[in-house]
DNA sequence: TGACACCGATGTGTGCTGACATCAAAACTC
DNA sequence: GAGTTTTGATGTCAGCACACATCGGTGTCA
């Protein structure tokens, strides 16, 4: 019936649906019909229902028979989905969303490092040596976009090194964080010297084998980190998810 | 046509194709055909592909056109769904599993319980000393199974007391490794009295709002809970995420 | 007369099916 | 070998039957 279209309509559904929900626009405890559905994408039954089982397993929405489709409080999300992530920086929640995921990158990094300097092969030690030394130099020549693209590989080559599964999916969200920062203009124009030395610091102690050090160096990257990424989430209220007794 | 069933049919075709992937029964590269898995598990075409598009969104999956629907490598799975952890807790990943979960709880909970020193209501401060208290006497007493659960909801409120969603949504991960642990023989008979003064130096320096003693004193306990748990993954090989270059 | 239990109507999610559209791999033609 | 056609898989649609939670009416008993 209609023309081809680059997306599928079940991602597109997928799309409008997570993004609303996620958005802020459709509230918990809202209830929606399929049927309702059906006219508002202009989508048959197969769609949206394909679709709404995707949200489902996402813990965006509960279907309930005799009654319809219902949006899940936030709590039930799954904060780690990628899904749910981007809604999340696209809509109200951005704020919100970066301190949780600079917080979890807090905690996650300098174990990362440490780990790295344990298991990590070779190759991927000596690599993050040469990209520190591209930083410095990016750096001092104040080549941000370049500077951008090494940090990102150098976060990733840290996450992958660690040997941890979980670790290494973070890439993405790591990734994000850093390319959001320097969009929003909450970078220096030339990065702190500190900073420099301290990824440094983190490549050699890595190809040193020394996980101490490269935890402490780590640490201090997202000390800085959190530092200038701050001011996006002043008073972003925190939410604290309620413990169900068993 | 069919009688009544207990599980959906959808989640049954979930959980069948899931655990088989994650199992490492269905191999990655390994392709199959939609209508072929309908005559596998007696079920129509909107089962299977209402099953097929979930398990899309989890990274298990991908449906190629003129091809079929091919399972992806392991590093394409989502390590965070809920879903996923249990089918590899419960197949050969098993060893690996609990590894990643471990060095995750020992980045994440030291900073959760900086973060509930300075965030946490106050009502879920005090809860906290009592539950360190109460933990103490149950170890004392040798009471493993209220120990386990206190355990449990001592560090499900650290968790959610950070005000971090991300931490929070963590808590069914602890409790299973925390679970395991006990079922598994890895506990002591009795609590080492070391354990048990952490956790009260812990839920003490939440309430005091002292976020470093706090850290400090959780560190301690997640690098003793490493300790009793390693056995458990011995030899299992770690595996190195490539990065993909952009 | 009023309170309560029962029970059938109703509507909505679940599941099944046949048909057609779409698109890319593979085979074919020149 | 390049371009074209065929083929076979997923994508999408629409209609139907069924299970079952909810609601409201009806009957019974106090």
């Amino acid at each position: 019936m209609l023309t081809t279209m680059s997306t599928s309509l079940h991602h597109r559904a997928v799309e409008h649906l997570g993004a609303r929900i996620v958005g802020g626009v459709l509230p918990a405890g809202h209830v929606m019909l399929a049927e309702q559905l059906e006219e508002e994408l202009k989508v048959s039954r197969s769609v949206v229902r394909e679709a709404v089982r995707v949200l489902q397993s996402l813990g965006l929405v509960e279907t309930i028979k005799r009654v319809g489709i219902r949006v899940l409080p936030a709590h039930r999300w799954n904060p780690f989905d990628p899904l749910v992530i981007r809604w999340r920086l696209a809509g109200e929640g951005r704020g919100a969303q970066l301190r949780s995921l600079a917080e979890l990158r807090s905690a996650v990094e300098p174990a990362a490092a440490e780990l790295a300097a344990q298991n990590a092969p070779q190759k991927l030690r000596s690599e993050l040596v040469d990209i520190s030394l591209a930083m410095r130099d990016a750096g001092h020549a104040g080549d941000m976009p370049t500077f951008l693209e090494l940090d990102i590989r150098f976060h990733a080559l840290v996450l992958s090194g660690s040997g941890n599964e979980m670790f290494a999916n973070l890439i993405g969200q790591v990734t994000e964080t850093l390319t959001g920062r320097t969009v929003h203009g909450l970078m220096p124009a030339h990065p702190e010297e500190a900073a420099l030395q301290w990824h440094m610091d983190v490549a050699r102690a890595i190809a040193d084998g020394d996980g101490e050090k490269a935890r402490e160096a780590a640490s201090n990257i997202m000390r800085e980190t959190i530092a200038d990424l701050s001011p996006s989430w002043e008073d972003q209220p925190r939410v604290f998810v309620p413990v169900e007794r068993k």
